[in-house]
DNA sequence: GAGTGGTCTAGACCACCCT
DNA sequence: GGGTGGTCTAGACCACTCC
């Protein structure tokens, strides 16, 4: 029969569309430039608004643009290399590692946390929230769980305003043996949101650390970092130095 | 004024949608059971198609969900733990680690990775195409770069059959110092998408890697874990052994 | 061919930011 | 108030899978 059958795989308009884009934004523009709005952007491809804003949302994801309502949309800078390994961090909190606390309660932990800690269901544990800030923008938002049994040494009667750093102190008194860390894609929450200056849904990297001592789990906490300007690092050599987006790294084989 | 402002802030439809969705899935549904077509969902529950799939998407992004065209809508077994951290791993392809080699090619990589490597611009550098299969399923895509400075030992006659064989062959003879790694998000070329069983677009993980030797950059891989499926862990105690999504691990401070 | 999810359209209104 | 992105609608057609 011989049909030829080239071209027979027509991509999707929006698929097209953010290889466009994503060219132009490489050759055409400068980091922090705003872009068209979505309407202007659409009557300029010959496309529907919804299918652009399928392209923009991409490329959003991607960290190549950053998008704000009421603003605009904004060409992203690259990611920010942000470390999460083990070594430098030691202890959370431990270091001048611009994490900023902003409660702290102790309260019972969910079912899925107490497994975590290998503590018992109904067990309170000391929650800390902070916040991580870097070259002034929030990246992550996160919860730590310390069981009162990692703390012994706490005292009884303390203010909201000396709770937290009373309980970081009292943990970085013990030794650290080592570390578990697990990493996954999830979409924020509307109180991280909140915090991370992001709207509800937004994609994050979802951290959980587990850090040992005496064999036992003596802390965990859960971090949410925003995926859109984040890259987590780990290693001990420290933190990649690279200045490209993850896109110019890989190619077909 | 007293203006009580209470329910001012009215919630997206398909974010309370994906909120009862959600609830359902952990109590009216099994894992690997089918849900309803997205057209009767919508008209049960009175939206557009589009306003439900906006739902579905983002349970989709959380691993809850896994929809495929022609098939329908199923309910996602929990992500599976991929060790992706130091210690056991050593060299890639050392151990027996699941990792399939798709192909191999002596090619100029792109200016990212010559970066990476540390080497010339131009320099041609093997380039080994692997797939990583955990319990019958391709989880990941994966470019390892090695430099021939890296394998002087490599005969210069290979068969494409034998030569990621031997390429492997020679990194594992040396001395593994260490590693570097980052994970970002990103969306699976046309290429990886394939291999990974997804349309192209979907939401991955990328593992940028390094390993060292001598106090050089031996090799480096890029690797794209499939992110509604997988959860990336690191750490030398090894895989987390949870079985909860990670939803259940977060909660209001 | 019937049924599924994936793409696309052309509109509308809303929430938010700025001036 | 005017402009931005965010949400939502009610359709249509396409690509794919399975019978």
């Amino acid at each position: 029969m011989g049909t030829t059958q080239l071209e027979s795989v027509p991509e999707p308009k929006y698929w097209h569309l953010k290889t466009v884009l994503n060219d132009a934004l490489d050759s055409e523009f400068e980091v922090g430039e705003i872009l068209p709005n979505e309407r202007d952007l659409a009557a300029r491809f010959g496309v529907a608004r919804a299918t652009l804003r399928q392209a923009l949302e991409q490329l959003e994801l991607e960290g190549r643009l950053q998008r704000r309502r009421g603003v605009g949309t904004t060409v992203a800078p690259p990611r920010m290399g942000v470390s999460v390994g083990p070594s430098a961090n030691a202890w959370p909190g431990a270091g001048r590692d611009s994490w900023e606390t902003v409660g702290c309660v102790e309260a019972v932990a969910p079912a899925a946390i107490a497994a975590l800690l290998g503590t018992g269901r109904d067990q309170a544990v000391h929650t800390i929230r902070r916040v991580r800030v870097m070259r002034g923008q929030p990246v992550a938002a996160e919860l730590l769980y310390v069981p009162p049994a990692s703390v012994p040494g706490l005292p009884g009667d303390l203010s909201p305003a000396a709770h937290a750093p009373a309980v970081l102190r009292e943990l970085h008194a013990l030794e650290l043996e080592g570390e578990d860390r697990a990493v996954e894609l999830g979409s924020a929450r509307a109180d991280d949101a909140k915090q991370l200056d992001r709207l509800p849904g937004a994609p994050v990297l979802v951290v959980t650390s587990r850090y040992y001592t005496g064999g036992r789990v003596a802390a965990a906490s859960v971090s949410t970092y925003r995926a859109d300007t984040c890259r987590l690092t780990f290693g001990d050599a420290g933190a990649f130095e690279v200045t490209h987006h993850q896109q110019d790294t890989r190619q077909a084989s």
